[in-house]
DNA sequence: CGTAGCATGTAAGTTGTTACATGATTCG
DNA sequence: CGAATCATGTAACAACTTACATGCTACG
């Protein structure tokens, strides 16, 4: 894969759940090859300009094999839709509503999109194919998460509107 | 609040949604002062070693409104534990099962502690405070959502453990 | 011919964590 | 008296984003 074929398998792929900007795509690349886990070839295809394809070494291989073993490393909670209900009664209702309602439309995108996609990938990926059950069922986080926060909209939602009619 | 306060107060009470290091927290008290956000008072209480107690401006209050009702930014997804399992065939399976185990006992122990925290909270806050039905449903979000994971986990073990069997 | 997409990269800036340094008090 | 907790702060580093710079090709 080139960088940029990269950040496009990250926007299109896996944005369910991850992403990367080209800055840290370039860079990191760079020190991988310096540390020899990974090595670039220049490609010409027709009358494409080229592409750096990035391949993957022995030792890169075992590098990466060794990280995926270890243990999740726990992140820092930060949720800033949260932080902001906490102080609730210091936004006017009408704004808090329209944050609930734009958080919940977002999310319902969301949903559908990685509906779709696994509906595509249980279509056109052959049952054979070994990472499928990891794909689908991978998937599944994002969608059982997202549902939970649509739920969680719709109570506030409520809540809200209860307030609005004292 | 202190410095110091301030982290306590992230550890015990937001820790389900927040957390900030005493370096951010004590660099942007500085920035907070030299932009006439917040003031400084030096307090002693008997024999206690002396706090500085952090106070909002009127002017900073006012930027805190606004920021308040700005819309919440849309944070980059990064979910290691889906990453990890996007991969999953190159991991082995008992480590795959690990990493499931893992997660499923630290999203338990969380929940056991939001769901005490607001059992607490709805006995001890009287109903009269403005803040508590935010808090209570403020919380609601983290258990969702944790649930949601609890939930992954198990459909994840099962497909785990069909695979050892074969 | 201009716009969108393909393709690579860097520099500056922001944000945040970790580790360290310091020193007082409280309590078993 | 030693460990935990209260209390403040900084320096080094790590991670990451944004904006910019460049130039090619395909297509309407």
């Amino acid at each position: 894969m080139s960088g940029y074929d990269m950040k496009q398998f990250t926007k299109e792929v896996i944005s369910n759940f991850w992403s990367e900007s080209y800055g840290q795509i370039y860079t990191n690349l760079k020190m991988l090859i310096e540390e020899g886990l990974a090595t670039a070839r220049e490609v010409e295809e027709g009358k494409k300009p080229y592409k750096t394809v990035y391949e993957i070494t022995s030792q890169g291989s075992q590098v990466l094999g060794e990280w995926l073993c270890e243990p999740i490393s726990t992140q820092v909670p930060r949720d800033e839709l949260s932080l902001k209900f906490f102080v609730g009664p210091l936004i006017p209702l009408e704004v808090s509503l329209q944050h609930i309602l734009t958080h919940k439309e977002q999310q319902k995108e969301q949903l559908a999109r990685l509906q779709q996609a696994i509906n595509r990938m249980e279509k056109e990926v052959p049952d054979v194919v070994p990472h499928k059950a990891y794909w689908v069922t991978g998937s599944r986080l994002g969608i059982l998460v997202r549902e939970a926060r649509i739920k969680w909209c719709d109570e506030m939602e409520s809540l809200i509107r209860t307030k609005m009619k004292q």
